[in-house]
DNA sequence: TCGCAGGTGGTCG
DNA sequence: CGACCACCTGCG
């Protein structure tokens, strides 16, 4: 299979889409490209400066046109217009407006949800390398395959049906720990929903933006972070505001709120970041990462 | 050795 | 409700 290239991509940095703890599944090369996987497919991404660096271009090898129409382009989110979510942002707030120099290719990738709600109940508790290991793993031995590249072979996020039919000792070489239960009860609760189509088409139908994140909180091993982190990432919910460790750390350092005080920081977004609240959340996330222990 | 890593469930007051 | 605290695991 050849290569698509999508000419002229905007507010679009691969580092920042990439590496920003949205997704587990992307890596690095040499080169700086990304190799990867989602919706089943095997790809790599990576920049290509045009007439002098006047056009940066998106390419995407072993893709097809037709796949990089129904399945990357909203994958990477590329018909929202960032740029102008920047300038909404960063209108009133000096903090923003220096959060989001540093990341200024974010993309909120649109993930498949039942993959976001698995890695994220992972991503509790834990670091990223390991978090990364673990989901490896877990599409190794129960996933199906889902093509190869560059020489190897990546497989699915094994399905709620074979999930759910698993035990903790057959999960025990993934190294899940403690979340190991988590992950097959949520797979039960989805079956006993009707599978993943059914959860979809009732998230779908909520009618608020807290119906949606109570509907996952329902599920075993998702707590008030992970249920926004699936929301924003596995939903495309955009206001949804997942309030980590980093995050209280920036908004108590950043907006002074206290650090223990959730609420407040749910309400500061809601107010100031409104529809676009994980967005912000991603640049702030990526911007106190980067100043290490300088806060 | 022990604390920590993008939290959550269970238990108490 | 809100405040605690144990918790798999691997790394420094």
């Amino acid at each position: 299979m050849g290569k698509y290239i999508y000419e002229d991509v905007k507010d679009f940095n691969l580092d920042h889409i990439f590496d920003c703890g949205q997704c587990f599944r992307w890596s690095r090369q040499e080169d700086g490209s990304y190799t990867g996987t989602a919706m089943g497919k095997a790809v790599n991404m990576s920049l290509k400066s045009v007439s002098e660096g006047q056009r940066l271009d998106l390419v995407v090898d072993n893709c097809t046109e037709d796949d990089f129409k129904q399945i990357w382009g909203g994958y990477l989110d590329l018909d929202r217009d960032y740029g102008y979510i920047k300038r909404t942002l960063t209108e009133s707030d000096q903090v923003m407006a220096k959060a989001v120099e540093g990341g200024q290719g974010i993309r909120i990738l649109r993930q498949e949800l039942w993959e976001t709600m698995i890695s994220f109940i992972i991503s509790q508790n834990n670091n990223i390398p390991r978090i990364k290991g673990c989901i490896e793993k877990l599409t190794q031995l129960f996933g199906e395959p889902a093509g190869e590249y560059g020489g190897r072979e990546y497989f699915n996020i094994p399905s709620p049906e074979v999930m759910a039919g698993l035990s903790a000792e057959d999960l025990a070489p993934c190294r899940l720990g403690y979340r190991a239960p988590y992950l097959v009860e949520t797979a039960r609760q989805v079956m006993e929903k009707g599978g993943m189509k059914k959860v979809e088409a009732e998230l779908e139908a909520a009618p608020t933006p807290e119906a949606v994140y109570e509907y996952l909180r329902g599920f075993k091993g998702v707590g008030p972070k992970v249920a926004s982190c699936i929301a924003l990432f596995g939903l495309g919910r955009l206001e949804a505001f997942p309030i980590d460790v980093w995050v209280r750390r920036v908004m108590n350092r950043l907006y002074g709120i206290d650090e223990k005080d959730t609420k407040a920081m749910n309400a500061y977004a809601m107010e100031h970041f409104g529809e676009n609240g994980g967005i912000a959340q991603q640049y702030l996330f990526y911007y106190i990462r980067g100043l290490g222990d300088q806060l």
